[in-house]
DNA sequence: ATAGGGTTAG
């Protein structure tokens, strides 16, 4: 008695195990042999997996819809005898199934991973349980399953299917009025779910679906009045993210107008959440004064949660979004400000929820990455890791933050940034290793380390230390989900090898990632990204095997696509190769690469668009003409030019990377007419705009030594900047352009035109109209028309131009006004010729400062600097002239620059004249 | 049952 009454309450799981045994073995109970209280047992067993669902739920899903199956296969083959089952079954315990499968589903997207069961199957399921009567869905049912449309379908065709499923359940409902339950009427919980499938969508017309749905449920409301077809807080939040996130061409407005819509419909008061979407909308759309209206939501929250009203209350989403429009405008000082704001509040308020989270931190040192100053970056992390240290667990730094500050340096230009890199990195694996969360290395870390090594000075100084990080990740056998090796790393890995100039080492690490990546169950496969990295890397190089190379990856990458990798080669795999053609010395280069570019075209007429020649390659094969080093090389580079121009892929609508190749080629032989034949067509013809070519223009006239045709570039340049035709304004570098014309021009009192042009420069720059202060260049230029003048009235000019480059460069450290050896050499001539300014005080200080000049550049042009300085002084009515040539002879001895003949005479004209004074 | 957030790679 005891025994059974044991037996009659078993625990579940065994319970479970039991019916598992026998109910689901169709041998023991074949189909349709299930009895009434074996039936009971199935539903028992399905209400009893509500226990573990929570914990082990995949496995309890499998079963769950084992059960729901063999159900379903019982009532169909039992159709006739139905009555005698109690159908339908409590709705329940489908939701129940359902929810752990929308739940499941959502937990795999988050790892990039796609569950078995889809959407779309799992709704046939429902609509074969509704035939046989074994379940009578609701609104419900249906509104789960779009949810998990959104973790289990292609997000693109998600809202198409559930657009379908919505238009059959108002279907069935309009069909029988009467007779249907309320609770299968389309509702606003399934409208709404819809418009996020919309806007995850990612197609170009959710926005006027996303509008047209809208429209609908405003539709039923009108007409049915029921509070479950009504739009509520979650259908405007999600439509006003829905503006910034799908580009709505008036999002601030519209967002706006659905604020106060929602207003007049509710009679409340928007909540945060729509705040916060309108912030976030504001952010992404970028508009006009964004920070400053986002700013201004912000303080209305605070103001209307001052006294502990939650509805608005902002919380680290609305900081988020208030910090992000801040970043989108440059203002990073006002978002630090905002963040240490938000922080002192939510101390003197005493609410954590107005703290910023760590999303806030990691938004800020991602745009002092951009910004280039990873010192501030780094300072922030450890801001956040002093903080956590004093047990503050919601500003815990985590993998993003490391990453990002990794970034940074990746990003810097500070001259130890590699080594810094790898400081912060260390410091990562000891906290690590201390079981500080957040600071396991994943793969992008890797590859972020990587980076910083290849964009480092030197970046062959960190080959050994990345190969050894390399081998060390790979031992450790690490879970695929973070810290090993991806094809990523491969690129870079390649990238730094062939940056360094190990290239033999590249290919040979390059063999041995194809034949692993290749191996049968190889975690990592070979693909054309990976490719394209190696070969546009070995194309860059300069190597001299690089053709040869990238022929044979090209050949490799056909085969490896041949036996399923996606490896098969694009335009920018071809484009590699034929920027090998473009920067080799080989005689036949030229045919090589107009035969590979027909290949490209053969390719692309057979339907294989990926392979269709874009401008980088047309430009390519214009470029291997012109360096070929022939005679006809620009009108060889033309003719392809033209070819492009009949043939070209409709998809190039920006024709001026090729007419620029060609424009260089032909600048390069002297031909500035045809130079600007070439740009009135492109003007002509090509609605886009370009810098380059402009500038390539500019260059030509200049270089042809035509100050009036280089000038009128320029002044149309400034004319399509100030009509805001274009974005870029002039610089330094087109007003030099003008300047260098009227040097080699050779026309008489140039100088008097380079000194007005230059103080134009200066004053332009001054007000701040355009970027174009004076650089080295620009004083180079009038130094050496003045002394081609031979004028003797220059010295207090050039003097004064010296100090101005100097401090220039002093403030900004830029080197492009970092005042060279022949600046120098110039003005110290200038003054030496200039009797009423020149001293011997002002010559001497002048010799120092030349004698500071650093730099390898001694090597090359000391002689000939001093030979001239030394003639110019020597031909001066200045007295110490032995002692200034002493000097010239002492810096000449400290630079290792050995005299000639002519130094020697200078030196003794110098000292003779001293000596007849004497 | 329904909404919103940060990073890398030619």
């Amino acid at each position: 008695m005891t025994r059974t009454k044991r037996q009659a309450t078993p625990s579940v799981s065994k319970n479970w195990a039991m019916i598992k045994a026998q109910l689901l073995n169709k041998a023991h109970s074949p189909v349709g042999s299930i009895s009434r209280p074996q039936w009971n047992q199935l539903v028992e067993a399905l209400h009893n997996l509500k226990a573990p669902l929570g914990k082990n739920l995949y496995r309890a899903l499998v079963e769950a819809f084992a059960l729901l199956d063999r159900m379903h296969e019982e009532v169909t083959e039992k159709k006739s005898a139905m009555p005698r089952l109690p159908l339908p079954l409590p709705t329940v315990l489908l939701h129940l199934t359902i929810d752990s499968w929308r739940r499941q589903a959502a937990e795999f997207a988050t790892k990039g991973k796609v569950f078995p069961i889809s959407a779309k199957s799992l709704l046939q399921k429902v609509e074969h349980f509704t035939e046989t009567g074994l379940f009578d869905p609701s609104a419900k049912t249906y509104g789960m399953l779009v949810e998990g449309m959104a973790s289990t379908e292609d997000k693109h065709n998600a809202p198409i299917l559930a657009e379908e499923l919505l238009e059959r359940m108002t279907k069935q409902y309009g069909q029988d009025p009467a007779g249907r339950k309320l609770e299968c009427a389309p509702n606003t919980v399934i409208v709404n779910s819809i418009i996020n499938l919309w806007i995850k969508s990612g197609r170009s017309d959710s926005m006027d679906a996303i509008e047209r749905k809208f429209q609908k449920l405003k539709d039923w409301y009108r007409f049915s009045g029921r509070d479950d077809q009504k739009p509520n807080a979650y259908t405007y939040s999600s439509l006003i993210s829905a503006l910034g996130r799908c580009g709505h061409h008036q999002a601030v407005e519209r967002a706006e107008t659905l604020l106060r819509e929602y207003e007049a419909s509710t009679g409340k008061q928007p909540c945060t959440v729509l705040y916060t979407s309108f912030c976030q909308t504001l952010a992404t759309t970028n508009a006009p004064g964004a920070a400053d209206r986002a700013q201004a939501v912000l303080n209305e929250m605070l103001f209307r949660s001052r006294h502990g009203e939650d509805m608005a209350r902002p919380n680290s989403y609305t900081i988020l979004a208030v910090v992000s429009t801040y970043l989108k405008e440059g203002r990073i000082d006002e978002a630090e400000v905002l963040v240490r704001n938000m922080e002192d509040l939510s101390r003197q308020r005493a609410d954590d929820g107005l703290r910023p989270g760590i999303f806030c931190y990691n938004s800020l040192i991602h745009a002092c990455a951009k910004n280039g100053n990873a010192e501030h970056a780094e300072s922030i992390l450890n801001h956040l890791l002093d903080s956590a240290e004093s047990g503050n667990s919601i500003l815990q730094p985590n993998i993003v933050t490391w990453n990002n500050v990794l970034h940074a340096w990746a990003k810097s230009k500070h001259p130890a940034r590699a080594q810094r890199a790898s400081n912060v990195f260390k410091r990562m694996r000891l906290l690590d290793r201390a079981g500080i969360s957040g600071a396991s290395a994943d793969t992008r870390t890797l590859n972020i380390l990587i980076d910083c090594y290849v964009n480092s000075p030197n970046p062959k100084a960190f080959v050994h230390q990345s190969i050894e990080l390399f081998e060390s990740v790979k031992s450790q056998g690490v879970d695929s989900s973070s810290g090993i090796f991806d094809p990523v790393s491969y690129r870079g890995m390649m990238d730094l090898l062939c940056k360094a100039g190990e290239f033999d080492r590249a290919l040979r690490l390059h063999k041995r990632y194809i034949e692993k990546s290749t191996a049968p169950e190889a975690p990592l496969q070979p693909d054309r990204a990976y490719f394209n990295v190696l070969m546009s890397g070995l194309a860059r190089s300069g190597w001299e095997k690089a053709v040869e190379s990238v022929e044979a990856m090209l050949t490799e990458m056909h085969s490896l696509a041949k036996l399923g990798y996606n490896t098969h080669p694009d335009v920018v795999s071809y484009n590699s190769l034929l920027n090998c053609f473009a920067t080799s010395s080989q005689v036949n280069a030229p045919s090589k690469a107009f035969s590979a570019l027909r290949r490209m075209e053969q390719l692309w007429a057979n339907g294989d668009l990926s392979a269709a020649p874009d401008a980088s390659s047309y430009s390519a094969v214009c470029a291997t003409w012109a360096n070929a080093g022939l005679a006809e090389g620009a009108e060889k580079a033309e003719e392809v030019l033209r070819h492009m121009l009949l043939h070209r892929d409709q998809k190039i609508q920006s024709t001026s990377q090729v007419f620029n190749t060609v424009m260089v080629a032909y600048a390069r032989q002297g031909d500035a007419p045809k130079v600007q034949k070439l740009f009135d067509e492109w003007l002509e013809t090509d609605n886009t705009y370009d810098s380059r070519i402009y500038v390539t223009l500019l260059q030509a006239w200049s270089k042809a030594g035509n100050p009036e045709s280089t000038a009128s570039v320029l002044y149309e340049l400034i004319r399509l900047f100030d009509s805001a035709a274009i974005r870029n304004p002039p610089t330094t570098q087109m007003f030099n352009a003008v300047l260098q014309a009227w040097l080699r021009s050779g026309r008489k009192h140039a100088e008097v035109q380079i000194k007005a042009g230059v103080d134009e420069m200066s004053s332009l720059a001054t007000s701040g109209r355009f970027p174009c202060a004076p650089d080295a260049l620009t004083y180079s230029t009038l130094f050496s028309a003045c002394v081609r003048s031979g004028r003797d009235d220059l010295g207090e000019l050039a003097h004064n131009g010296l100090l101005e480059l100097k401090s220039r460069f002093v403030t900004t450290r830029n080197p492009m006004y970092r005042p060279d050896l022949r600046i120098f050499a110039e003005a110290i001539m200038l003054v030496a010729m200039d009797d009423k300014y020149s001293t011997k005080d002002i010559l001497s200080q002048l010799l120092l400062e030349l004698n500071a000049v650093n730099g390898t550049i001694w090597k090359k042009q000391g002689q000939i600097a001093m030979n001239r300085i030394l003639a110019a002084i020597s031909r001066s009515t200045i007295n110490e002239k032995e002692v200034l040539a002493q000097l010239g002879v002492e810096i000449m001895r400290a630079q290792n620059v050995s005299p000639d003949e002519s130094t020697r005479k200078f030196l003794a004209r110098c000292c003779n004249k001293e000596g007849q004074q004497a």
